[in-house]
This record gives C-alpha cells, sequence and structure tokens, in this order.
DNA sequence: ATTCTAAATAGGAATAATTCTTATTTACTG
DNA sequence: CAGTAAATAAGAATTATTCCTATTTAGAAT
C-alpha cells in the first residue's frame, strides 16, 4: 500500500521541510508502521531494539513537531494519555473500551452520509474541519482481531 | 429543563447506591450545572468559593466513581487530560480545536442516519455500545457562542 | 435522638506523564 | 570539508493523577 521504507520517510520529513534527522526518521517510520495509535512512551519502547539511542523526551518533541507540520495527528483518547496517528486523512476510530485499543474505520459511504447531513445543518460561530465518528465498544475475543464485514 | 437542585443531586447520588457526601453532591451538581465538559482541576476549582473543603482528591475519587456508576462520563479528548460529561446518554461533540472547548451536539435525524447505517455494516468480534461524532474545527469569534441553527 | 460502623474524605506523599533546560551533536549549506 | 543553526540526550523540573492513612461522616440500628 503505502511504501514505508527508510529512504521514503526520510523524503517526508525532508518535504515537509524538516531536517531530516535520525531520530524523526525513526519516530515517523514507528508511527507509519504502528497501527497501534501509540503514545510517546509505547513509540519510545518500539524504537529501543533498532535505535536505543533515541530518547523519551525526544520522541515526544518530535511527535508534536510532526502534528505541527501535518504529518501526524493527535487522536482523541479518554484516559489522560496522548496518542498519535500517522493517518492524516479524515477517517474515524473504532475504539475498544476493555483493551483501550484503537483501530481505524473508513467506509466512503459513511463518509458520504455524514458530508450530506452537514451539508445541510449549519452551526454558527464554527468551522468545521472534520467529522470524524467515534466507535465505541467492547472487543470480545481480546485475542482476536475487529474485522469490518 | 432538568431540575437541579441540591437536593435533587442527592437523590440521583443516593438512587445510584451511593452514600450522598457532601463532596460527591457538590461534584455532581457543578459537572450536571457546568456545560465545558471540565477536568477534576476545573470541577475543584469552581467548587472553591462555596466548597473550599473539597479536597482536589476527592474530586479525583469521585469523578472516577461518578463514571463507575454512570452518572457521569469520560470525554474523549486530545491534550492528554481527563474531561468529563455529566450527560449519560448518547450524543455527539463539537470541539473546538483553537479555544479546546467541548460543546454537545445532538440531533434526532443524525442519530437515526448513524443508527441505520450500522445496522447494515457488520463488525465481527466487536459489540458497539454507542457510536458518536466528533465534529472538530475551530471557533470563529472565540468569544461568541456556537449555535446549532 | 444517640450510638455504631463501614465507607468516604482531607491532606499530603508518591508516582506517572509531560515539558523544560543546556551542553553536545548533527544535518544541511556553501 | 568547514561553518552554523537546529536538534538531541540526559536529566531536572513541572504538571497531572493516584495512593496512603488518620479522621470524619452518612446512614443503619437501637
Ligand atoms: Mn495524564
Ligand atoms: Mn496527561
Ligand atoms: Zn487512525
Ligand atoms: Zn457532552
Amino acid at each position: 500500500m503505502n511504501s514505508n521504507t527508510y529512504q521514503n520517510t526520510k523524503e517526508l520529513i525532508a518535504t515537509a521541510g524538516l531536517k531530516a534527522t535520525h531520530p524523526r526518521i525513526a519516530v515517523l517510520h514507528e508511527l507509519l508502521t504502528n497501527e497501534e495509535h501509540p503514545t510517546a512512551e509505547q513509540v519510545h519502547t518500539a524504537l529501543q531494539p533498532n535505535n536505543p539511542s533515541v530518547s523519551l523526551g525526544s520522541v515526544y518533541r518530535i511527535l508534536e513537531k510532526l502534528v505541527e507540520v501535518g504529518l501526524a495527528r493527535p487522536v482523541a483518547s479518554r484516559n489522560g494519555l496522548k496518542r498519535y496517528d500517522a493517518r492524516t486523512d479524515s477517517h474515524s476510530h473504532i475504539y475498544a473500551v476493555n483493551t483501550e485499543e484503537i483501530q481505524d474505520y473508513y467506509d466512503e459511504e459513511l463518509n458520504d452520509l455524514i458530508k450530506g447531513y452537514f451539508d445541510k445543518k449549519k452551526i454558527s460561530n464554527f468551522k468545521i474541519t472534520e467529522v470524524k465518528l467515534q466507535i465505541n465498544g467492547e472487543k470480545a475475543d481480546p485475542d482476536k482481531k475487529v474485522t469490518i464485514v
């Protein structure tokens, strides 16, 4: 789908106008690879094996910078932890309350449905940038995957 | 709309099977009154004038307890702060990125639309408890209210 | 109304999460 | 291959939240 090599990630960063440092490449690469909408801490942990020199403080700082330049987005979460997403297109999230997993969800039909609705309804003094769904529920078997059928 | 006296709040707590202590009544009353989906700290600050004896630690503990018994709900937020809501019915949120304000949104038509959609779509290994919208955007004039027209 | 008691609280200590500071390193520029 | 501004590592500091425990309190039982 998305060719996600080191080189490719490096270019994404450079194209965004940032110095393509090794810590930045490592963090963005991890975020692009990791589907779990991780916290800074989780990204840092994931980097340990191959990039043990990247500090936790840098991961925090880099994630914020990636958001700033549009290469990542903050994910709304209800437990007081900051989580991040490398998907920057508008999409929805399936949130499993029991496992705290957040999974992407996108469907064109749903998108059109909501878009159609908000073309009619008007909210004054507010400029909508995005409408997304938060699908809350419980993962039946926590060990198995959630799949859209 | 919702008669929200001290006495009424007290009954809500008692009916939920909790000891109706003064700190609990004060916290829930504030949460019912405050439309801003406040943090524990904000609730505590709001209580200062009339209930200075309620400690911050208690506010944290009480809010979690209210969630536990279904008198309050956690609100998804993207800045790493826990925010709470006394509205326990399923409703959506308008989130102003610039002011970090969260405002309720509910519309029957929208509700039906989404319900209809998810009656068809099936997600396996997942039990949906609720689908809500996160309407993100910017408040044009931060000093004025956002209104649904 | 008074006593009893389990549960809840205040206050402060402890921990977890995040940001800040600064000396050193590094990626780009020429 | 310098030179330089920007970024980083490491650890200190701050902020957010939870935990601990002596004291208080709401409600139940006299
Ligand atoms: Mn936190
Ligand atoms: Mn936090
Ligand atoms: Zn996502
Ligand atoms: Zn709400």
